[in-house]
DNA sequence: AAAATAGATCAACCCGGGTTGATCTATCAA
DNA sequence: TTGATAGATCAACCCGGGTTGATCTATTTT
């Protein structure tokens, strides 16, 4: 990936307290949308509306089975940005040039 | 840290596009505010709202020297973050739990 | 075929957070 | 001591993105 616009797409989406609980939720395994809602105690609308904003962003894959549909967080994405991370933690000790 | 609160805080602060930019530059090693904004072309009070943010999260730190201010990322916290992603990237694997 | 359920979509509303320009403080140079 | 420069702060403005309730489609059940 190319570090700084997709590291942003990325962080946006992950930046929201609804997204994050449903982050970590999947972070249990895959799981279907009216478990989600149960579990979330989130209104349908609302969590369908992240999802999307998830699955657009790459972060979520989804998978339908009859009339429900399963969405699982992809790890090729989390890795990517963890991947980012790291690398400016090492870079970022260099020392100071002193300014002018 | 206690991942998703924590978590979420880093977030917010790191899912801006001029504050990436900040970091892309401090990721280059400790830099002078007034380096910043001749490098970065950004108003300076502009630049100074969102150091400010950024260093309330504890994603920079800043030291005086002068009458210059140097900022430089803090790597514990870019350390917390990559390793709260890791790990949701391992547990996610687990295999589904089917709906009813 | 009709009713029920899962989930997506839409429009209207609302609000927090970023931008901008001016002003204020502190440090250094002349 | 006066002027210049670095940087923080403030108020006013603005806008993108999230919430909510209703509606729509698709699949399953009876």
């Amino acid at each position: 990936m190319h570090p700084p616009e997709t590291a942003l797409a990325l962080l946006k989406v992950l930046a929201d307290p609804m997204r994050l609980r449903v982050i970590e939720a999947l972070g249990g395994g895959e799981r279907c949308v009216c478990d989600l809602t149960a579990d979330l105690q989130v209104g349908q609308s609302r969590l369908s509306f992240h999802l999307k904003v998830m699955r657009q962003a790459g972060l979520v894959q989804q998978r339908q089975e009859g009339r429900w549909m399963y969405y699982r967080l992809d790890p090729e994405a989390l890795s990517a940005l963890s991947q980012w991370l790291a690398s400016l933690e090492q870079r970022c000790e260099r020392s100071a040039s002193p300014c002018a």
